[in-house]
DNA sequence: CAGTGGTCTAGACCACAGC
DNA sequence: CTGTGGTCTAGACCACTGG
């Protein structure tokens, strides 16, 4: 090879990056092993350890023990998208945000929540409807679902200051969380919520958290048309 | 604090969720410097800097030189999508995969897709329409656009064998790449192809990928009814 | 059972942001 | 200028896995 680097990590990477890049080390091939990588690049196993993993994260090798690491033959492309506060995304854009709890009672979980919290029985939950607003112009349905049992100062909470998006994230923590994105055709009561004609495509975004094995909430987060989830992919 | 841990950086780590989810450590916070943390769990800075390292990345911490490590405010969720090979991606839900090219042309781009591809002017383009079955059934429409100064083995490129999804990730290297993922009405051409009713609402993914500077495609990936992107959330 | 990646250590220097 | 996180080193041991 014909490109030595700076000995720092990130220089380590890119120039295992422009080797894969320039098909130098083409996709299903083994590469060098770390020891030896380290000589030629003259620095420490451990920089070329950190290279390499970061490599793997991004999903461009494959690294197994014994047997070394490969050139992905799939460069399988991740997305991480930011999941902000509705709150802070709307003031990212530049517009007045703007909030109102529409509903609060409790009910049984209707069926697509106790599947998404991945229940079979249909626990009484506190059911919360709000609607966030930026410009004035409704702009996210909030449809949320909390059990009781794990938070139980949600029955006394004050969602007329905080929205339960805010008031849980500060203060109930979770340990593991599912996300679904799908696209839904608004039905009629919904559509008038949210100002958009009875039958448009939206982007509904499910979300279910759980503390420890302890069901948290479930909300459906139904969004105005034409929202679009943005995000670059990292490769 | 009344609990040491294990001395591996993950150790370290579930150590110090573990302080922020019982809210020792509060949101705004700031937590011991790394070297006093070290002396605490009784290993060393590197390790006490991975574990850290690997929180602030989650979006529960973050860190500044001078001034330290503190809890973030609002833990920003973070998901991370998996953009595989639609092959693959029907093949690992355990279903029979077809592949069917259905036009091949050149023309300019239309307005959706040069402002995808960051263009003011309206390239001549390579346009494919390809669809993807899962158990026979239309599962994505894959619309394509390549950028022949870009990729000019595209012209030659045998898009009956392979999809223009597959071939393009073998042959052709990238460095960047964005995502956007909405909710689309079908219109009745498209209905047709993927056998739903007109005006249904589905998931459209676009993708635009860049190799340094030079534009090299742009899809939309236009899902049948139903489908849903899954991921879980990091923290 | 041997080889390769995964990790820990103790020490050092550097870069950058507050003071 | 000083302190804190960011990184590099050289060496060591461990864990997993493929032959």
């Amino acid at each position: 090879m014909t490109k030595p680097e700076k000995k720092t990590w990130q220089g380590v990477r890119a120039e295992v990056q422009r080797r894969i890049r320039t098909r130098a080390w083409k996709p299903g091939d083994a590469i060098p092993f770390e020891a030896d990588l380290a000589r030629e690049f003259g620095c420490a196993r451990a920089t070329v350890n950190r290279a390499l993993r970061d490599l793997a994260e991004a999903g461009l090798l494959e690294r197994k023990r014994r047997s070394g690491t490969r050139v992905a033959l799939h460069p399988t492309g991740r997305a991480v998208l930011d999941i902000p506060l509705i709150r802070k995304e709307v003031e990212a854009a530049g517009q007045r945000y703007d909030y109102e709890l529409l509903a609060r009672s409790g009910s049984p979980a209707p069926p697509h929540v106790a599947k998404g919290m991945e229940r079979r029985d249909a626990p009484h939950l506190v059911h919360v409807v709000a609607l966030h607003r930026a410009d004035g112009r409704p702009h996210v349905l909030e449809d949320r679902w909390i059990d009781p049992e794990t938070v139980p100062d949600a029955a006394a909470a004050d969602f007329h200051a905080k929205s339960p998006n805010e008031w849980l994230l500060e203060n109930v923590p979770f340990t593991r969380s599912e996300l679904s994105i799908h696209a839904l055709s608004v039905d009629p009561q919904t559509a008038e919520l949210l100002d958009v004609a009875p039958g448009a495509a939206i982007l509904a975004l499910d979300r279910a958290t759980w503390l420890e094995e302890r069901p948290v909430t479930f909300v459906r987060l139904m969004h105005d048309t034409g929202h679009v989830i943005r995000s670059s992919i990292t490769a």
